[in-house]
DNA sequence: CGCCCGCTTGATCGTCATCAAGGGCGGTGG
DNA sequence: CCACCGCCCTTGATGACGATCAAGCGGGCG
């Protein structure tokens, strides 16, 4: 196994860590941990308790809690480049979700002693760490927005959108992060609620999909259809 | 209006500034704005921009969003004691709710420079910010769990346990934080759905419900009563 | 080739929102 | 002290959205 990761560079490229001295980086890389995870792998259950958070370098994780009915409801996809876990470490409180890769996975674990450490050196750094959770925040907030005062389609318009990226007019094509399940979990939909929303998204010509493929058609006429079945003219045909 | 509030001593009994040196206080306090608002009045409107955050001196704060078709849905109920507004200041982005008082309200306005500051000279001061906001964040996940996963029943014995405290056995008692309707909205609920599920429950003898005088008479009960209109035996008769 | 899994499609059901009146309580004014 | 009004809250009837249950489909991989 030569695919030995270098730590610090990893560090380096983190928006998080972007602008922290060398010297920090050193001690942080010092303080880390890579963690390989196979798919399906449970990083850590519902309730256990953080002393440290996690980077994705390569591969998915999803957090999530379930139901004690046995339904899951995915909170989050965490990506290469992005991180979990900073604030349950601060709380130092159980951690509300549980952590499974959504394929074969590598993680870099930070310890807290490196972090507090970082932040005691640098208040820059803990600044950025604030932003962060900020953003974390804000996102959540979005969430819940979303949950309380959209309906199903238009959560998944929103999504869609977003994934598409920015406003440009014209065809757009890319992936599905996940499979359609998990997709549909995260939007808070069942898997057939999705499937149908996406059918009839399809079959109004404002989307094609191919499997996990998706191709925005008009990104600008996405976004007004807010929820119209059959809005104009044509109930007939 | 001799009623002149001394910042100093309303920073010192907040928790966020608790272990803050004397020094640190006093040049908070420098910075700290008075802000008074009656019932009604909105301090900030969604997509403001904050350039520091608010502590809530005396009175209610509402965080709330609405829809394009005029729902209503309530974030947060701020009381005295409690901040809102930090993570929009570290984000420095627009404020993805807006705030309104509830009642006459007297807060206090903590420009981010002064902020910024003391997280500069105190890095223990920076770690309790970075708890804090992660103990919001972990409220927010319990929202969206609560929205997910449970029920409208479920979500109001939670708030209501929530609201009556420790589990003891025996009656409690205590006052809804607000009127039912923000109440409601706050549990993702519409005020007719709230009313009918606080009758159905103290119709099975769990609650009694006097205007915002709610009577919690078995906590264990309550947690029990989950769903289930009919549960054991008797569905016969 | 055949199985399994992820997805789709259809039929039905429940929960909760919506629409529409009807109380009750407090406040104000006669 | 009583009458009136407004505001919450309640209560009832109805409906819609999305979940659930139950098959079918298709494609990748052993």
């Amino acid at each position: 196994m030569d695919k030995q990761i270098n730590i610090g560079r990893v560090l380096t490229n983190l928006p998080l860590f972007q602008q922290l001295r060398q010297s920090e980086i050193v001690s942080l890389a010092a303080v880390a941990r890579e963690v390989g995870l196979s798919k399906g792998q449970i990083l850590f259950q519902k309730g256990a308790p953080l002393d440290g958070f996690y980077v994705v370098v390569q591969g998915q994780i999803k957090l999530a809690f379930s139901s004690p009915q046995g339904n899951e409801k995915v909170v989050s996809i965490v990506g290469p480049g992005q991180s979990f876990g900073e604030a349950v470490m601060f709380m130092e409180k159980p951690c509300p979700v549980f952590a499974q890769a959504l394929e074969d996975t590598h993680l870099l674990y930070l310890a807290k002693q490196g972090i507090f450490a970082a932040i005691d050196h640098d208040s820059a750094f803990a600044r950025r760490m604030l932003a962060g959770l900020s953003m974390r925040l804000h996102g959540l907030i979005r969430d819940v927005e979303d949950y309380s005062l959209r309906s199903s389609t238009q959560r998944v318009i929103g999504f869609l959108l977003q994934l598409a990226g920015t406003p440009v007019s014209g065809p757009i094509e890319f992936r599905l992060p996940a499979s359609k399940h998990i997709i549909a979990s995260r939007l808070n939909l069942t898997p057939e609620t999705l499937s149908r929303i996406l059918h009839s998204l399809s079959e109004s010509g404002q989307i094609a999909v191919k499997g996990q493929r998706i191709t925005v058609l008009d990104m600008v006429g996405l976004r007004q259809f807010d929820d119209l079945p059959y809005p104009p003219c044509a109930k007939d045909g």
